[in-house]
DNA sequence: TTTAAGATGCCC
DNA sequence: GGCATCTTAAAC
């Protein structure tokens, strides 16, 4: 699979979050491939955005990756599970997309294992704790540039039927709450449920 | 040193 | 609806 070209990542936050559909997340395993299309995104704008870490340009450990440069990626731990995001441009401006679901293309069966529930190939990784852990993403590559191997973004193709929404489990982020910037594939049955 | 809270998911 | 169980910051 073709690898993105780094320059891919520089595009501005809500538009990088609907560009990323329909391209790949993969991950190379010393056993084989697992990879994924991406078909569920959601921005999170930095400073002005109440629901994001790096509101008002909070500088906090887990923090300090998004200000670097775009095409990094941003991991940390929510309860029991990891989430990752794609840091989004410019450099210096906090702002990521939080992968929220793909649709399993490469190594299903390994997936399956690695998840170690039973779940119906739509649940497999229909959310960004279930992905991560079907594609064996670990706090191990928070800062990973997304443009190498073994974890990155391979080149796809574009999704021309995007929905949006507002984002999922940021109720308590005041006006942010409402904002409509979580993108998806229209009536794709991987899409993660809204709760 | 202790506690609280969270961009979740599984099980009862 | 409870609870698992990790990271971080802020309280004590």
């Amino acid at each position: 699979m073709k690898r993105m070209d780094a320059s891919f990542f520089k595009a501005p936050c809500i538009e990088l979050a609907q560009l990323l559909l329909g391209h790949y997340l993969v991950h190379e395993l010393p056993d084989g491939r697992i990879a994924g299309r991406i078909i569920e995104t959601e921005a999170y704008q930095g400073p002005e955005d109440e629901a994001a870490h790096s509101y008002q340009n909070r500088r906090r450990k887990r923090t300090e990756i998004m200000f670097k440069e775009p095409g990094l990626a941003y991991t940390y731990q929510m309860h029991t599970h990891t989430l990752i995001n794609v840091v989004a441009g410019p450099i210096g401006t906090p702002h990521t997309v939080l992968i929220r679901a793909v649709e399993p293309t490469d190594g299903i069966e390994k997936m399956h294992l690695l998840r170690g529930v039973l779940a119906k190939e739509t649940e497999l990784t229909n959310g960004p704790g279930k992905l991560t852990k079907a594609l064996a993403i670990t706090m191990d590559y928070y800062g990973h540039p997304l443009t190498e191997r073994p974890l990155y973004i391979a080149i796809g193709k574009p999704v021309a039927d995007i929905e949006s929404s507002p984002r999922v489990g940021v109720r308590n982020a005041g006006e942010a709450a409402d904002y409509p910037w979580r993108f998806y594939e229209k009536d794709n049955p991987f899409v993660s449920k809204f709760r």
